[in-house]
DNA sequence: TTTGGCCATTTTTTT
DNA sequence: AATGGCCAAA
């Protein structure tokens, strides 16, 4: 979005008097207090009406800290944007002088949207409005020269950033195999998250990494970020925390312009936006410490002093009181007011600080502390249903939604089994279509999946129905190949110190500048400190190059120089055109015969078609950095298929939600990475996914499903069994479950299978039995159940029964993770065999344990072999 | 230098 | 299943 215009005058903005009505202090209490009083008597604002008294109050509580515990559905969103418009509308500060920040561009919008809406649209745009990174970039760009950067730096993603790491990593001559730059950009992002520079991360972390040149490489990606003036995600964050700290004058600045500081999903707070937004809502005392802090502000122990001790900071309640006993006496105050709850907690992966909302009242002491547990959005029994599986976390404060009145026609959430993904795409696809011939509008329904892989067989399903829908987040638009190639031509063009953008295109569409060619450039670049262009530039007018290479080059940094001469005379949209057109980029596309190109060209247009909406060339840049998603299909009736992740903070009329097995939610990586929390985690996720909902809700599992192109068996996810009996309702005969190879061939095969019907058969308590029986196996016997996605028992004990093992993994004395291991398998080739999916086939070819076989009918496959039966 | 084919690895979630 | 990396051949 542009919703920032980069010309907006900072300080001493004319439209702000440097006091506006009341504003410091116990003053600002009174003011208000009277404001109010004379509305009331007018009768009250409208936007106050149809507030419970404990919303109202976390409105009118503009004073003071104030956090807002906010239970799923409560009306989070209407008490900010209401409290927002309450302090625009009583003159408590102008809209320039409100910060508010939230996690999502989405969320960003919408809470624009509804201000405006409140305010009757006559307000103009709060610049200060937008995510953590959008506001972090917008501070940097004003400071840009103290952290070594220009004001008009790059914002790289994470595929460039990986890019500039494989080099880093290889230049230190490491085997980038055995560390790689992924995992090493993941590290980095670890730390940024902490608020730690290369100097700051402890000595373990940095052995962690390649032999304990971790450090020593965090160094270097931050030097190589400098000389091409750029910065990652982590940085826009960071490189505003260091300058804060480094120069209190431009701290106070922003103290002084920042009356009202607002958070949204305040648990989602990693470690560094918590020291960011302690920064700018904690103002040092004004008298004492005034002096110390702004000449040695990492000096005194006092209320700088927190920011350079982010880790210990939660435990350290003293410390914390202290700091804010000398922010209570200053003499005006910033009021800072969080919203958040602790039980949609779902960024932990990201650094996310679920205690930072633990503490608040001990970082803001004297906070108004204010719990909405009045639930307006979903029926009994989905709130039912989501309360009682909450319940299964330890780690949370516990708090009670109070659901709205039963009504008549209230239907208990549903759970469905199908065969495969597939059926269960069809399934819900059918659902949706029956929903629409009763009336239901499409915009209210939505599909929330774990993974992303699983929307595509939805969307699959739904394109053969013609059934319109809307991925959110999905396979991204900017990450397309095109987009990022046409991107980088802009860049280049946009910020000539853009080599990673450089790299990327010099040779796209071929130019027979090879990787000889540019090693020459990126030498000569790295040693002389300048960009690639520049030195492209140099290195044509000497006889380095080969004549060929030389000539291409040289056309190259010819065009670059050209258009970069155009940027002032043509129009941004123009301009862009002329470089895809010129650089031969649309040419390639157009003589690609492949059945993507098409689609690449439309996507491209598409692209110039969205520029339209940005005023430069470099607002367009910024945006995408930042956003990377696009706007799609706005007016349309159409289902949403979306993450969990990006659920959040939205809702529908109905929900489904499918791949309720175990391994995929609660994802087995979450487990295995992040144990018994982990699995809290996943709660949590389920958690916001029940909440989601207003009416109707459907919860989905398959028995197999086909993971990295093989097919599984799964098991009902855990989450099932923390449902409520009282408040669901178990599809007894879902459709087709079975479908083609119905029932009998199940049955046929002899596989005493847990999950034929629905899980309240004897089946289904059969396999919860088996999961809390920790000492059997099916496995000994070919003809058990398939349950070979779970182990039991010891920790890495294996169960070879012939073919494959089976690991359990038991934390906590829970078990929680499994792994199939590959060993030979004792299949032979040309061996009749029996697959669950595909039916009767043969061996055709044997690869460890994974075989590929002949089907009668459904050709030629790759399965594991412990899917299949000798018959 | 480019291209084509084969192998290995992969996917959790996002700014 | 799909993508990226690597190697051999043109």
């Amino acid at each position: 979005m542009s919703d920032f215009p980069d010309d907006i005058p900072f300080f001493g903005e004319p439209d702000v008097p440097a006091t506006p009505k009341p504003q410091s202090g116990p003053k600002a209490g009174i003011a208000a207090r009277a404001m109010q009083a004379r509305n009331q008597q007018r009768g009250e604002p409208d936007y106050l009406q149809g507030l419970n008294p404990e919303q109202r109050q976390a409105v009118e509580t503009t004073e003071g800290p104030v956090l807002v515990l906010a239970g799923a559905g409560t009306g989070k969103t209407r008490v900010l944007t209401t409290r927002i418009a309450h302090i625009i509308q009583q003159g408590l500060a102008f809209p320039s002088q409100i910060l508010a920040v939230t996690f999502t561009n989405k969320a960003a919008r919408e809470m624009k949207e509804r201000i405006g809406h409140l305010l009757g649209g006559a307000v103009e745009g709060m610049p200060w409005l937008g995510t953590f990174h959008s506001i972090g970039v917008k501070m940097l760009r004003r400071h840009a020269e103290l952290a070594g950067l220009r004001s008009d730096f790059t914002i790289l993603d994470t595929d460039d950033v990986i890019r500039l790491l494989k080099q880093l990593i290889q230049a230190e001559g490491l085997d980038d195999k055995r560390w790689t730059p992924r995992s090493f950009s993941m590290m980095i992002d670890g730390w940024k998250n902490k608020g730690y520079g290369p100097s700051e991360i402890s000595e373990g972390d940095a052995r962690a990494f390649a032999n304990g040149k971790g450090r020593e490489l965090y160094y270097a990606y931050q030097e190589r970020l400098k000389t091409l003036n750029a910065c990652d995600f982590g940085d826009l964050l960071l490189h505003p925390i260091r300058i804060f700290r480094k120069h209190p004058d431009i701290l106070r600045e922003y103290h002084t312009k920042f009356r009202y500081i607002l958070v949204d999903e305040y648990q989602d707070t990693n470690t560094a936006q918590y020291m960011w937004l302690r920064l700018l809502a904690q103002r040092p005392s004004s008298n004492a410490n005034t002096q110390s802090a702004s000449t040695q502000p990492h000096s005194t122990p006092n209320a700088t002093d927190w920011s350079s001790e982010p880790m210990r900071g939660p435990h350290g309640a003293g410390e914390h009181s202290e700091l804010g006993v000398s922010a209570k006496k200053s003499t005006q105050q910033i009021n800072i007011c969080c919203v958040g709850d602790d039980d949609q907690s779902i960024y932990g992966w990201r650094g996310a600080e679920v205690d930072n909302i633990l503490r608040f009242d001990k970082d803001f002491p004297g906070a108004t502390i204010i719990r909405l547990e009045r639930n307006y959005r979903s029926t009994p029994h989905i709130l039912g249903a989501a309360s009682y599986l909450i319940a299964h976390n330890e780690g949370r404060f516990g708090k009670t939604l109070l659901p709205q009145a039963a009504s008549e026609d209230d239907q208990k959430v549903h759970v469905h089994a199908a065969w495969d993904s597939e059926e269960e795409a069809r399934a819900v696809g059918e659902e949706i279509e029956q929903a629409q011939r009763r009336g239901h509008l499409l915009n209210d329904m939505a599909i929330l999946v774990r993974a992303s892989f699983q929307m595509r067989e939805f969307e699959d399903r739904f394109v053969t129905l013609g059934l319109n829908y809307r991925v959110i987040g999905g396979p991204r638009f900017y990450e397309r190949q095109e987009i990022r190639d046409a991107m980088a031509y802009f860049r280049v063009v946009a910020q000539p110190a853009d080599d990673l953008a450089f790299e990327r295109i010099v040779n796209t569409p071929k130019r027979g500048l090879g990787e000889a060619s540019l090693r020459l450039v990126h030498d000569y670049a790295r040693a002389k400190n300048m960009p690639m262009l520049q030195a492209a530039e140099d290195l044509i007018a000497t006889e380095e190059l080969k004549p060929k290479a030389r000539s291409a080059l040289r056309e190259v940094v010819e065009n670059f120089r050209r258009w970069q001469g155009l940027l002032d005379n043509k129009s941004h949209t123009e301009l862009a055109e002329i470089i895809l057109d010129e650089s031969g980029y649309t040419a390639m596309w157009q003589n690609d015969r492949s059945a993507e190109a098409p689609g690449r060209l439309e996507n491209l247009k598409e692209l110039i078609r969205s520029m339209e909406e940005y005023e430069s060339l470099r607002g367009f840049l910024e945006h995408v950095a930042l956003v990377m998603d696009t706007e799609q299909n706005e007016g349309m009736d159409a289902v949403s298929i979306m993450t969990l992740h990006s659920a959040k903070g939205l809702e529908f009329q109905t929900v489904f939600l499918p791949g309720w097995e175990e391994g995929l939610f609660p994802h087995q990586r979450a487990l295995d990475e992040g144990g018994r929390s982990g699995l809290e985690e996943e709660r949590r996720l389920a958690y916001v996914g029940l909440t989601r909902a207003k009416k109707n809700l459907h919860i989905w599992f398959v028995s197999n499903r086909r993971i990295h192109g093989m097919w599984q068996t799964t098991i009902p996810s855990r989450f099932l069994e923390e449902l409520p009996e009282e408040h669901v309702d178990i599809a007894e005969s879902d459709s087709s479950y079975g479908g083609g190879y119905g029932q009998s061939r199940f049955d046929a095969v002899g596989r005493g299978d847990p999950f034929a019907n629905s899980y309240s058969t004897p089946g289904w308590q059969r396999a919860q039995q088996n999961r809390s029986d920790a000492t059997r196996n099916n496995w000994g016997s070919r003809s058990g159940a398939n349950v070979e996605r779970i182990g039991y028992g010891e920790t890495d004990s294996g169960f070879g029964a012939g073919r494959g093992s089976v690991k359990g993994k038991v934390i906590d004395g829970e078990l929680v993770a499994k792994s199939v291991s590959s060993t030979p398998s004792d299949f032979k080739v040309g061996d009749r065999v029996f697959h669950m999916k595909f039916g009767n086939g043969n061996v055709a070819s044997i690869d460890g344990n994974k075989l590929t076989i002949d089907f009668d009918h459904a050709g030629q496959k790759r399965v594991i072999d412990s899917f299949v039966k000798r018959v």
